[in-house]
DNA sequence: GGGCTCCCTGAAAGCGTTTTCATCGTAGTC
DNA sequence: GACTACGATGAAAACGCTTTCAGGGAGCCC
């Protein structure tokens, strides 16, 4: 009976792993063995501590453990924003998946960019075994940092050509290339516009060659008239409206996200046009409001609950064994038709 | 020069306090010193230290220092459930909160009872300073049991006795009563309903207290008529609606949240119902869902991010100061009036 | 000039684990 | 019956930090 320890007398504080040594008359190797790797204890030994765990409550300290292991079982969750249907399913699958697997997930959302204000480290760095990173603007610091601490890191929504970071895309091609052809089937190749979102967004940017491709597949030059760049708000949709309502009846518009389309809708509602005679509208994400609103918004399907799980498995993998040779990820896309795109 | 660091050696692996102390030529309670409490050590070696740090690149291993001092910065944030409008907004305040507030958010959210599979500890309890949490059959088990371990909780939605549980809650019964009044003008009190979520909640019957007593005041007596328990779920909103439907016109609702609202209104507009004409609706909670519906939806205003934020400040306080007294925040709701209810 | 204070710094203990290494039986082998 | 092998256990080092305790030096007062 080597040391007192402090828990034993008074009673309060968490019991340690020398509480429980003592009170089942084994040395401190033994608890720890009989949690970590029970076989390497005989039976009796086991059975024995295992009761006394029990009796007091015990837990191994996270802090002395990580300071041993290296690792937390914790991961960091980095998004731009946490707000809105978008994130808010990423974050729900990335959730689901990280309880699956036995992690506990740190979130965060940089809105904006003074991540690196005093010298406190952005994220939980050095507590966080890997970190699911969605790159944007306020948050590049961070994947600088990942990128020089070492730190397994994957990627949502964006490709990156290092050689020991996963991605998790979308296959943002097919299901634009479904609605254009949609779209297609009833209107005109020169009466269809897409209004994407921000002109440097991966996705955005990865929609709109897809629209032009498919265009241009059905024999239509698609001129520059009819791709336009803005932002992922309701607001950029309406406005858009505004700018063109002398050539939207009609037409059919492929938005950039279902934030654009509603915007789109609820402007050309607002100023007498009737969906889908007069305009043919389908969005992107398939969020809620695609169901929400009426009609009912066609909308490309984007798996957002997938990709966060997709993440988080991916990152489990590389944290537990770094070496694993890089992943890329590329969930599908579908058009799920509704009331506003029908001929 | 007393112990030589790995990592001074190897170059690789990140720098530790032992390194720095030897690049600077000071001991290592110095540096220790440099970083917590930068008075105490004189300002030319403090410089010095500061340089090699920055050189470095080091920063404190956080189990070594949770080790020490039994903190971590990391706050758990324990949810029913993570999607939706009302949860996300949560969060978003929280996360703001935490962010000011030098804090990092260990997310959960618990939609099943299976919590406490195997031992594992259901939060990331014993790494985080404290938890803020609504509480739901599905995660009662993570409040007993922060409860039990005598961590600093504050609870969301919930009005408790305990006397070191922080309570943030909203003024149900204000805006329902505004809520109320604004329907009375206009509609009689015989044809007012009152369709709630899980009769169960908190919230729900907090709000359906108050639609009784304000009918009451007004002099009606409300009959169980008026008075319904559902879920909080669209799908209730348009059963109800099914169910009610001879009933309805010229009758007014206040539904327990937007969800429900939705159902009805999308239940009686689909049925030939126009808005606010034939009925009028008012919903709870003002998520996004109430301006992106036509007619657009009145609603009581509930600050959920100013929730999440005030959760997340109650505490932070009381993890700082464990001997702080209760603190009780009740956040104001109020209506805001759109078409859906118009006289 | 001696003694006091005060400021700055270092040595070392200790936080609660995991893990290597050594030890001690006990059983199996020839 | 001696030797080997192996299974079960314990002692102790190490992880990286904070903090108490002491000591050394400089400035001050008398």
């Amino acid at each position: 009976m080597a040391k007192k320890s402090k828990a034993s007398t008074t009673g309060r504080a968490h019991a340690s792993i020398q509480d429980v040594a003592e009170a089942a008359a084994v040395s401190i190797a033994t608890v720890s063995r009989v949690i970590n790797s029970p076989k390497l204890v005989s039976a009796k030994t086991r059975d024995r501590v295992n009761a006394v765990i029990e009796e007091l409550g015990y837990s191994p300290n996270p802090f002395a453990k990580g300071l041993i292991t290296r690792a937390s079982r914790v991961l960091g969750f980095a998004l731009p924003d946490i707000h809105g249907e978008f994130y808010s399913g990423l974050l729900q699958g990335a959730n689901a998946k990280a309880r699956e697997l036995g992690y506990h997930l740190l979130v965060s959302a940089e809105s904006r960019a003074d991540a690196h204000r005093d010298g406190q480290r952005a994220l939980g760095f050095g507590f966080i075994d890997g970190l699911a990173l969605m790159i944007t603007e306020p948050n590049a610091a961070i994947w600088r940092e990942a990128r020089a601490t070492g730190l397994p890191v994957v990627l949502m929504d964006t490709e990156s050509g290092e050689p020991d970071v996963d991605c998790i895309l979308v296959d943002n091609a097919a299901g634009t290339r479904e609605a254009v052809e949609h779209l297609l089937a009833g209107t005109p190749a020169s009466k269809l516009f897409f209004v994407g979102g921000p002109h440097e967004n991966f996705d955005t940017r990865k929609r709109a060659d897809a629209f032009i491709a498919t265009l241009r597949a059905a024999g239509h030059k698609a001129s520059t008239q009819q791709v336009w760049f803005g932002a992922y708000s309701v607001d950029w949709g309406r406005r858009w409206v505004e700018e063109h309502f002398h050539e939207l009846r009609g037409s059919a518009v492929l938005a950039g996200n279902d934030e654009i389309a509603l915007g789109i809708l609820q402007a050309s509602q607002d100023r007498g046009l009737v969906l889908p005679r007069d305009l043919r509208l389908v969005g992107f994400d398939d969020t809620r409001l695609a169901t929400i609103v009426r009609p009912a918004m066609s909308s490309v399907h984007v798996p957002m609950a997938a990709v966060g799980a997709a993440s988080i498995d991916a990152l489990a993998s590389r944290v537990e064994d770094p070496t694993v040779s890089k992943r890329v990820v590329r969930l599908p896309t579908t058009l799920v038709v509704r009331e506003s795109s029908r001929v």
